[in-house]
DNA sequence: TAGGCCATCTGGTCCT
DNA sequence: AGGACCAGATGGCCTA
C-alpha cells in the first residue's frame, strides 16, 4: 500500500481560504463605512436607493420621460438627444421587467434558501449540533474553520481530540456563548475525572488511551451565559485552572461585540487540497439530541479510537465523514486518500 | 431600546 | 435576454 503524508501545507490553504473569518466583527457587515451603515437609520444611500427601488413608478416616470422624448423628438426646436435610443418603456416591457424581477426574486430567494441548507448541513457535523439552537451562520463558519484546523491537528502531531489545545482550536475567535456551547459539548458523555492530573504527567495522549476525558465545568450550553465574545477558550481553561498548552494566545482581542472579531492568524498545521463536498446524511441521532459530541463526529470517532499520529490510520478505520460523506472532489479523491495516504494501525497503539 | 441576526427585495455586474 | 452571483437596504424578530 502507498502511503503519502499529509502534508501541511495542503490544509494550510484550505484553512487560509477562509482567512476572511478572522477579520473583525464588523467584517460581516462587509462594509467599513459607517456612515452609510446605520443600523435601521435612513441614510444618504439608502434614501437614494429607496427613491429608485420603486421599480414600477420608476418605470412609469421613464416611460413619461420617453414619451416626452418622443414628443421632443417629434418636434422642431427640441435638442435631439445623443447616444443610444432610450427604448421606450412601454406597458408591455414595463410588464416584461415587472415579471422578471418577480422570477429574479424568486430565485434569489431559492439560491439563498439553498445556501441556509448548505449552513445546515454544515452546522450538523459541526461538534455541537442543535436543530433548536443553531449557531449562526458566521459562527458555524468560524466554527467549521477551526474545527477543520484541529482535526487536521490530530491527525498531524496525534494531538487527543480530548484535549485543551483541541478544544482552545475548536473555540478560537468564537463568541463566548458559542464557546461555551462547544465546551458543554465537548464535556458531554466525558468521564470527569481526574485525569487531567494524569494527563499532565503522562502526556496528552493518555486521556484518548484510557478512553477518559478531561473534566471542565464549563456552563451548560442551555444556560444564560456571560456576556457575549468575551473569553475565548484559552480565557476559559484560564478559568478553570487550565494551562492552555500550544495555543495560549495571551495577546487575544477582547470579543465585547456580537460577533467577536478573530484574533490572531491561525496557521493551521495540514492542508488537504481539494473539495469535499458533503451528502446530506442526518445522523440518526440528531432528534432525540439537545447538544451533544455527535457520537459520529470526527473527533467523537478520533478520540475513541485514539488516533496516535498522522499516517496510522486504516482506510477501513477512517471515520464515517471521511469515508462515506465525502464524495470525490475534484481533483483528490478522498477514498483514494483514505485507501492510498494511510497505513495500517500499529498494534498496541489503540 | 439598542443591537444582533435573519430573510427578502433590489440593482449591478458578469457570463452564456 | 436571461440567469447566477453579489452587496446594499430594509424591516421583522429576539434578547440583554
Amino acid at each position: 500500500m502507498m502511503t503519502k503524508s499529509f502534508g501541511k501545507s495542503d490544509v494550510s490553504e484550505l484553512v487560509s481560504s477562509l482567512s476572511w473569518l478572522e477579520e473583525d466583527g464588523s467584517s460581516q457587515d462587509g462594509d467599513e463605512s459607517p456612515e452609510i451603515r446605520g443600523h435601521h437609520g435612513m441614510t444618504l444611500a439608502s434614501r437614494m436607493s429607496s427613491c429608485t427601488e420603486l421599480g414600477s413608478e420608476d418605470m412609469e416616470e421613464e416611460e413619461e420621460e420617453d414619451d416626452d422624448d418622443e414628443i421632443g423628438a417629434d418636434g422642431e426646436n427640441a435638442p435631439k438627444r445623443r447616444g443610444p435610443k432610450k427604448k421606450k418603456m412601454t406597458k408591455a416591457r414595463q410588464e416584461r421587467f415587472r415579471v422578471r424581477r418577480v422570477k429574479a426574486n424568486a430565485r434569489e430567494r431559492s439560491r439563498m434558501h439553498g445556501l441556509n441548507d448548505a449552513l445546515d448541513n454544515l452546522r450538523q457535523v459541526m461538534p455541537c449540533y442543535s436543530k433548536t439552537q443553531k449557531l449562526s451562520k458566521i459562527e458555524t463558519l468560524r466554527l467549521a474553520r477551526n474545527y477543520i484546523w484541529a482535526l487536521s491537528e490530530v491527525l498531524e502531531s496525534g494531538q487527543s481530540p480530548e484535549s485543551n489545545g483541541f478544544m482552545e482550536m475548536l473555540c478560537k475567535g468564537l463568541s463566548q456563548p458559542t464557546s461555551n456551547l462547544v465546551a458543554g459539548c465537548l464535556q458531554l458523555g466525558s468521564t470527569p475525572v481526574v485525569l487531567n492530573k494524569l494527563e499532565e504527567k503522562c502526556g496528552p495522549g493518555l486521556a484518548s488511551v484510557t478512553g477518559q476525558t478531561n473534566a471542565l465545568s464549563f456552563p451548560s450550553p442551555g444556560l444564560p451565559s456571560p456576556p457575549y465574545g468575551s473569553l475565548e477558550a484559552s480565557h476559559l481553561l484560564q478559568m478553570k485552572g487550565f494551562k492552555g498548552p500550544a495555543y495560549d494566545n495571551p495577546s487575544s482581542t477582547d470579543c465585547s461585540s456580537g460577533t467577536p472579531p478573530y484574533d490572531g492568524p491561525l496557521t493551521p498545521p495540514l492542508s488537504i487540497s481539494g473539495n469535499f463536498p458533503l451528502k446530506q446524511e442526518p445522523s440518526p441521532h440528531d432528534s432525540d439530541r439537545n447538544f451533544s459530541l455527535h457520537p459520529g463526529h470526527p473527533a467523537h470517532y478520533l478520540s475513541s479510537h485514539h488516533y496516535p499520529a498522522a499516517g496510522s490510520l486504516t482506510a477501513h478505520q477512517a471515520h464515517p465523514l471521511f469515508q462515506a460523506r465525502f464524495e470525490l472532489p475534484l481533483d483528490v479523491a478522498f477514498d483514494s486518500f483514505a485507501s492510498s495516504h494511510l497505513v495500517p494501525p500499529q498494534m498496541g497503539s489503540m
